[in-house]
RNA sequence: GGCCCCGUCGUCUAGCCAGGUCCAGGACACCGGGUUUUCAUCCCGGCAACACGGGUUCGAAUCCCGUCGGGGUCACCA
C-alpha cells in the first residue's frame, strides 16, 4: 500500500483521506504502507513542499513505513531520483513494439485538439508517429529532433479490471489515447513512473481517488506490456464541495496546514475523514485511529462521494477536545498559541478546565481565556448595566461584590457564589442580570467562563482591581453621560 | 459532447450484496423546550429521505431495465 502525493503546495485533504484507507489495509493485513513522492513535473514543484507532507503526515499519525526521509528496501521513494528506471522501462516497450517514439511537436498537438474540438470529434492522439518507418525515426533522432515515448494501444478489443469496491469495469481500447509516457524532457509521466514504481515497490493495492478510474485501463495495459501482474485496484470517491463538485481549494479548506491552524486535532480530523466513505459496525462515529484500523472494513467503503461539512467536522472536534485528559488539554493548548501562555503554563493549567468544555477548536481558546491573560479593561461601560437594571443597581452589585471579595475566606469559588446569591437575594435582584455585572466587571465581556471559577483563578486582588476598575468606569461614564 | 463512476433526510450515514422484522434507524445542522450566573456542556422533543418510471415478486430502499440527475475524465499535470 502506498501514498503517492506530488509537492506542488500544501499538503492535501485528499492525500490524508487516501493515505488513511491505505495506512488502513497496511495494518489490516499486515503490509507495508510506503510514502512516494511523485515529482515528475518540475514545472509545478514547490520547494518545501515535500516536507510539508511529511509533517502533515506525521502530524496525523500516518506514519509510513517507507519513504524519503525514512528510507526503505525501494529506496529512493523520489521519482526525480529514479528516471534512469523509467528510461530502462520504455526502452523496453519501445523494443518490444509496445510504445513508440513521437516527433510531434506541442504546436501539431494543439492543432490536432483544436481541429477535433472544431469538428466535434473526440479528442486524442491521431497516431501519425506510430506509423513512421525505422528510417524516419533513425533520421530524425540523428537530426536531434524532440521525442516523446508514447503507448501503442491496441486500436481494437477491450481493456477490463476488477475495481475492489465497484466491480468489473471496462473501456474500449478505441477510446484509450496513445498516452504520453516520457516527455520529451527525459522525465515520465505519472503513468509510466506509477505503474513501474508499484511494481518495482510491490504494491498489492493501489487505492488511490475516484478521478483516476479513467486512466486504470491505460495503467493495466501498461502491466500488460510489461509482463507484470495487476495490482487489485481501489477508487476511493472523491471528497466534494457543497455543490457536489470535487473538493477545490476555491470553495472549501482543503490545506491539511489550514486544519492544525484552525486547532482542529488530528484525532478529530481522522475521526472524520474516517466517517467519509467507511461507516463502523456498530455505527459509531467517534472512535480513534487504532479503532478504526480494528474494525477497518474494506465491505463497509461507500462508493458516493461526502460532501465534506467544516460544521460536522467541528462538532466531532469539540467532542474529542472536550475527551481530552485536563493535562492533555493543557498539553495541546500550549503546543498551538505560543505566547503569552507559555510563559505562563500554571496559569494555563488552572484556567484550562473552565475553557475546555466551552470551544470547539484550539483556535477559539483565546476568545475565553484572554481575560486571565491581558487583563478586561477595554470593555464599554454600558456592558455593565444589562437590560433590567440601572446603573444605581450595578454600583451596589459592585459594592457588595468588593465587600464579599475582601472578605470572603478562603477564597474560592463556592463561597464566593453562596455570598454573592444571598447579597443578590437581599437587594432584591435576580441572579442572571446581577451576576452579569459582575460578570462584565470580572471578565471584560457577557460571555465568560463561569463568574465565581474565574475570580478564584484571578485571586483576591486582581478580583477587588476589577471591581474597582468597574465602579472607576461606571462613574466617568455617568458623569460624561455615555452609560446607560 | 464521448467514455466511465455514482444516486436513502439540507449534510454524513445504517439498511441493499444473502427481498418481508423499514409507513426507513442514528449523527451533524436547523427549530422548539428543560437544566444553568453568560457562553458552552447536558437532557427532551420536532422537522426531514428510499431521484423518477416500468418490470420481477404474495411482498422491493433492497433484484432487473429505462429515464432523469450529479460527478469524474478526455495534457509532454498529477
Amino acid at each position: 500500500m502506498r501514498v503517492a502525493p506530488s509537492p506542488t503546495g500544501d499538503p492535501h485533504v485528499g492525500t490524508a483521506y487516501v493515505a488513511l484507507f491505505n495506512k488502513a489495509v497496511a495494518v489490516r493485513t499486515g503490509g507495508q504502507f510506503i510514502l512516494r513522492i511523485e515529482d515528475t513535473d518540475r514545472s509545478r514543484y514547490v520547494e518545501g513542499a515535500e516536507r510539508m507532507i511529511f509533517e502533515a503526515l506525521r502530524w496525523l499519525g500516518l506514519d509510513y513505513d517507507e519513504g524519503p526521509d525514512v528510507g526503505g528496501p525501494c529506496a529512493p521513494y523520489r521519482q526525480s531520483e529514479r528516471t534512469a528506471l523509467y528510461r530502462e522501462a520504455a526502452e523496453r516497450l519501445l523494443a518490444t513494439g509496445k510504445a513508440y517514439r513521437c516527433f510531434c511537436t506541442p504546436e501539431r498537438l494543439a492543432e490536432l485538439r483544436a481541429a477535433q474540438r472544431r469538428d466535434r470529434r473526440p479528442p486524442g492522439y491521431d497516431g501519425r508517429c506510430r506509423a513512421l518507418a525505422a528510417a524516419e525515426v533513425e533520421r530524425l533522432l540523428a537530426a536531434g529532433t524532440p521525442w516523446t515515448v508514447r503507448l501503442a494501444v491496441p486500436r481494437t478489443g477491450t481493456t477490463r479490471f476488477e475495481d475492489g469496491l465497484r466491480g468489473p469495469i471496462q473501456f474500449e481500447n478505441s477510446e484509450i489515447d496513445d498516452q504520453v509516457l516520457l516527455k520529451s524532457d527525459g522525465h515520465p509521466t505519472y503513468h509510466l513512473a506509477n505503474v513501474v514504481d508499484d511494481h518495482a515497490m510491490r504494491i498489492t493495492h493501489v487505492i488511490r481517488a475516484e478521478e483516476w478510474i479513467s486512466s486504470t485501463p491505460k495503467h493495466v495495459l501498461l502491466y500488460e506490456a510489461f509482463g507484470w501482474p495487476p495490482p487489485v485496484f481501489v477508487h476511493l470517491p472523491l471528497l466534494r464541495n457543497a455543490d457536489r463538485s470535487k473538493i477545490s481549494k476555491r470553495k472549501n479548506p482543503v490545506s491539511l496546514l489550514w486544519y492544525r491552524e484552525q486547532g482542529f486535532l488530528p484525532e478529530a480530523l481522522l475521526n472524520f475523514l474516517a466517517l467519509m466513505g467507511h461507516s463502523m459496525p456498530d455505527e459509531r462515529e467517534i472512535f480513534s485511529l487504532e479503532e478504526f484500523y480494528a474494525e477497518f472494513d474494506p465491505g463497509r467503503l461507500k462508493t458516493t462521494g461526502p460532501v465534506f461539512d467544516l460544521a460536522k467536522l467541528q462538532w466531532l472536534n469539540g467532542e474529542w477536545i472536550r475527551r481530552l485528559p485536563p493535562q492533555e488539554f493543557v498539553r495541546r493548548v500550549l503546543a498551538h498559541h505560543g505566547e503569552p501562555y507559555a510563559r505562563r503554563p500554571e496559569l494555563v493549567a488552572r484556567v484550562a478546565p473552565l475553557v475546555q468544555p466551552r470551544i470547539r477548536t484550539l483556535a477559539e481558546w483565546p476568545s475565553y481565556a484572554d481575560t486571565f491573560f491581558r487583563g478586561c479593561s477595554d470593555y464599554e461601560a454600558a456592558l455593565l448595566v444589562p437590560k433590567p437594571l440601572d446603573a444605581a443597581m450595578a454600583r451596589q452589585l459592585l459594592e457588595q461584590a468588593q465587600q464579599i471579595a475582601a472578605r470572603a475566606e478562603p477564597f474560592a469559588a463556592a463561597v464566593l457564589e453562596q455570598q454573592a446569591r444571598e447579597a443578590v437575594a437581599k437587594l432584591g435582584c435576580k441572579v442572571g442580570p446581577a451576576f452579569m455585572v459582575l460578570r462584565v466587571a470580572i471578565t471584560g465581556a457577557r460571555v465568560s467562563p463561569p463568574l465565581f471559577e474565574s475570580m478564584e483563578v484571578l485571586g483576591r486582588e486582581e478580583t477587588l482591581a476589577r471591581l474597582q476598575a468597574a465602579l472607576a468606569k461606571l462613574a466617568t461614564a455617568e458623569a460624561t453621560g455615555t452609560g446607560s
